[in-house]
DNA sequence: CAATGTGAAAACTTTCACAGCC
DNA sequence: GGCTGTGAAAGTTTTCACATTG
């Protein structure tokens, strides 16, 4: 559907917009502009943003809630089950096994693993947490298509090649670490410490 | 020492530089192309962003590791112990509290504040929890300047404006809301469904 | 002579403003 | 009259290439 290549934070916006929206009724109207207040950009933006992907609006009216929805959900590849695998069930594993928006209709958690014996067979949040060492066996099984690396950073990038090998085709990486994969598979790093690094810095920027 | 305006990327890149660096001995010298390829951007694109800031590298030879720690630390502020408080000890939140990055030489999280009388008085990570109706007043008299909110997302604008009545710069938000915050306070939001969402949609692009 | 620092060019993203439609 | 969709302009970031330096 797209014409050619799509920022990548064009992406990130529609997630935004999605959550906003979801807030009102399906027969709702928004503007541009309403729904940029909501998110906090330019109304333009928002019409940009969209278009690159159809014309979902209707010109002197705006956008039908209902109808947004549907697009940007199925834009986003959330109109279908997206099979997901974790890996590391340590502190932050587990907090994410549990986060709402990871086991949401969308989001189906399907498998969990550790390296730990004494946390192999456990059941969490409705997952049994199985042996790293059945990575690829169940991620070809189970035909999923997401793994989550929760691990300590010596583990990650061997854990990211059994994800692989399994067949996955994304992998959001939360090790502080570079991982190195395939081109057809997509990754992406998110590193909290980093977060606070950038907020550190604007400290300096504007005081003692 | 910043000229003008510094891309928020920029600082971000710079965070990853150091810490690829810090795996290196102090005495060593590294090229901003051997520094690129350890953390997958291109050379140009590491001496312009350290550019910024300085002349950092000698000609001929490249960035001295110990010089180039001790600058970027300076830069993003990792110089002086940045005095945090978390908000919201749930599965995140606690998670949090453990994790490495953020409980390094120079971040220390310094309060824990929950609503729930159950975890409050309780001991955490060696992090007493305390009432929310605390924040504002323990926030100035500990003088902490960053705080992260993990709470649901009902909560997250009130914990917000509680954590800058007490005179916090920055807020690093962890709930899946907007949250509106003063100019002078820095806000970064870390949405990690957004991170999911977005691997969704690059399915969508490779195929089914 | 190897690698930095840096203008200038290219690529990309956001903003603007307005024709066209409801 | 109000709001979308969209080219064109402005602004920003990345890449390029080379003069300069140890």
């Amino acid at each position: 559907m797209p014409r050619f290549k799509i920022p990548e934070i064009t992406v990130e916006r529609l997630s935004i917009y999605l959550r906003a929206i979801k807030k009102f009724h399906h027969e709702e109207i928004l503007s541009s502009q309403r729904l940029a207040e909501l998110v906090g950009t330019s109304d333009g933006q928002v019409r940009k943003d969209l278009a690159y992907f159809g014309e979902f609006g209707v010109p002197g009216q705006g956008y039908k809630v209902g109808k947004l929805k549907g697009e940007i959900s199925h834009i986003l590849g959330l109109d279908r089950e997206q099979r997901i695998a974790l890996v590391g069930v340590g502190k932050l594993g587990s907090a994410l096994l549990a986060y709402p928006g990871f086991k949401s209709e969308e989001f189906k958690i399907k498998a969990a693993f550790d390296n730990d014996p004494s946390k192999v067979g456990r059941t969490w949040q409705g997952v049994t947490i199985q042996d790293v060492k059945k990575i690829p066996q169940v991620i070809s099984r189970e035909k999923i298509d997401l793994g989550i690396i929760t691990t300590p950073v010596p583990a990650a990038q061997q854990v990211a090649n059994k994800l692989i090998e399994g067949g996955v085709k994304g992998i959001l990486n939360f090790a502080p670490t570079r991982i190195v994969v395939p081109d057809h598979v997509k990754l992406r790093n998110v590193d909290l410490a980093i977060q606070l690094e950038g907020l550190s810095y604007f400290l300096t920027q504007v005081g003692p």
